[in-house]
DNA sequence: TTCACTATTGGACGTACGCGCAATAGAGTT
DNA sequence: AACTCTATTGCGCGTACGTCCAATAGTGAA
């Protein structure tokens, strides 16, 4: 193949392995799969990653940032708490983004023994409850939200949108997905002291 | 090796593939692992299973169901809705489960791309929800619980449990374990109606 | 004791994996 | 045009996997 510039091949790489992941899941991504759908050899992964595991934390973590960024963009546009959280929760509910939830279970069900994976996995889920805390903390200074604990409000309620999206993404007839968005927002609603449809009808407040 | 009973042997070869899959992984368990484990050849294992993923399953089910089964005894030996829900509470927060919930997580991840654990975990998860709906039916009747809506509490609290769960067994050092176990049971607690310690304090009341 | 049945063995087969390396080739410099 | 640097190749190495099968060895019935 043509020869490229290191920084633009380094990217090419992982873009590749993102296509495989996603299609065959990270575990389940090989060297032999990335240089195929690059169309190079399958030696040049190694000139560019010391191993496969280190480029498959990688390619987790640009689409878990990817995802991180995107919805703190979102809730930029906001300007009161209350429409930032509803931006945060717009973003949660979109089934565009079932397939990056993907990668966070095969993330978290690595994570027990694949180190890199594992640290990379964390900070990022500190990263998402660390989004939520300071809405809610802002929420709580405007009035808006009820005098919560914040750092319990967030990580229950991080917990709760997890533990709801992991049912829908890994059994996909199980749970209707318009319940469990109806119930997430409900139960974050109701711990927040906010109005019934404040989080599902504001769509992003000015 | 002896000659073994079929039954026997059967059942031996599960054990011992639980053993490693406790070890390694559901996912990293080989047929010559388990074969080592039990101190027979490894051509026995196909004498008894059709396929490797068939003998995966099958694990994934009995540890799914033995904690099921467990749980379900402890319940029964409380007499009050609200006894009930803090055994059940009381098995979720056991340290010792920790290995069961990699089985999960392991589950939810293959689930995506294996049909025969996705339905195994399917239908496991439905029988979780399904304990916590006639324990909190069972609640609004005898007026210990609010009146809430009863499929969306039980699965709004399977959800938080689950969450919370992830994070202590994904990322070990990231939430301390008494302050998950606190907030799922004042989650839960307030969703109920339940006065605050009902779930931690009250040990299965007669 | 003989025989039929089958649990068990142990290794071969084909495939796939991560990784490493000598050879090749394209691009910039002098 | 000669030369240097390194991106890229293509294949080989060792290992590990699931599966299969002919041979062997217990066990209960005749």
């Amino acid at each position: 193949m043509t020869r490229m510039d290191p920084d633009m091949r380094r990217q090419t790489i992982v873009d590749a392995a993102q296509a495989v992941a996603t299609r065959k899941g990270l575990s389940a991504t090989t060297v032999r799969d990335v240089a195929e759908e690059m169309g190079t050899s399958s030696g040049l992964i190694h000139h560019y990653f010391t191993s496969m595991d280190q480029l498959l934390a990688v390619v987790f973590g640009k689409v878990a940032e990817a995802d991180l960024s995107a919805t703190r963009e979102r809730m930029d546009l906001a300007a009161s708490p209350t429409g930032k959280l509803a931006a945060y929760f717009a973003a949660w509910a979109d089934p565009a983004n079932d397939s990056t939830f993907q990668f966070w279970l095969d993330a978290w069900s690595e994570a027990g023994r694949n180190e890199a994976v594992r640290e990379r996995s964390r900070d990022l889920n500190i990263e998402w409850q660390r989004l939520l805390s300071e809405v809610i903390r802002q929420g709580i200074q405007t009035g808006e939200f009820n005098d919560v604990e914040v750092e319990a409000a967030a990580w229950k309620a991080l917990s709760l949108l997890d533990g709801l999206t992991l049912q829908v993404v890994a059994h996909p007839t199980l749970i209707e997905r318009g319940k469990a968005v109806k119930w997430a927002a409900s139960g974050i609603e109701k711990d927040l002291g906010l109005p019934p449809g404040a989080l599902t009808e504001a769509t992003i407040l000015a």
